[in-house]
DNA sequence: TTAATAATGATAACGATTACTGTAATTAGA
DNA sequence: TCTAATTACAGTAATCGTTATCATTATTAA
């Protein structure tokens, strides 16, 4: 096991992340990032998101549509994937209706559950104003 | 808008889709059809894969590990990511649990729901076996 | 049967991510 | 506070999954 040392760029991407409401890819991130850091690298960028994401201090999102997002929010929550305009959202759904999800899941499988993260899909607001 | 021409490399692909109960990689679905295609082209199965994916014929499955995965069945249905061997397995989840996921999501969101697709984490029985 | 065109195999190109390497920053101990 | 040990860095090459290109082959409608 390997002792985590400071440093400034970790620290302003960790600061990024919990203060943006979007949900960056690692390249949003890197160019942000890049207003403080000039010369940052961003095999940087990544090496601190997925350590982040290693101690849980951000999660990693999956999406159907080209790489990852970062999200610094690290209570369970769901997010929206607008099929119109790609963008991510959050979304809430109160911790007990997640669980309830995760216990009526629990009756037809037979294993353990922990967790879960639902993607939801459909127009976002912006969008469904536009057509 | 282009003509559909039937192939039998498509064919063999949808077909090994509707009857394997796992949820191959494109390089996995690869190496299946070329027993019976020897010298089938690995882009081959991901213009069919797309193909499948955007005719309705076939699903995409995002996760955070690695390439996505494809599914042949084209009900709404939800998956199981073991965190400790990786496997990816079917969760039933019954239509109204689904619909009332959906709901409850709507509640407190701006946009339009059309659908949703939940990924649970955890360990699977055989996992669960081992340890 | 033929002509039109969609699909193929082979391979190059691409974008996102990871690995490598020598240098710089952080930190624990004297 | 200085030094030595070690982690993190920037820069860059390499890797991986996926898409694009293109000349050839297969399918299909007339």
């Amino acid at each position: 096991m390997t002792t985590l040392k400071y440093s400034r760029q970790r620290e302003s991407i960790k600061h990024f992340l919990m203060t943006t409401k979007e949900h960056p890819t690692a390249d949003e991130v890197y160019m942000h990032v890049k207003k403080d850091f000039p010369n940052i690298s961003l095999g940087t960028v990544y090496r601190n998101l997925n350590l982040l994401t290693d101690i849980g201090e951000a999660v990693k999102i999956s999406t159907p549509d080209g790489g990852d997002r970062f999200d610094g929010r690290t209570e369970p929550h769901n997010h929206f994937l607008c099929t119109r305009c790609g963008r991510l959202l959050d979304l809430e759904l109160d911790m007990k209706s997640i669980e309830e999800v995760n216990r009526l899941a629990a009756e037809n499988f037979d294993g353990l559950i922990e967790s879960s993260s639902t993607l939801f899909y459909g127009e976002c607001s912006d969008c469904i104003k536009k057509s």
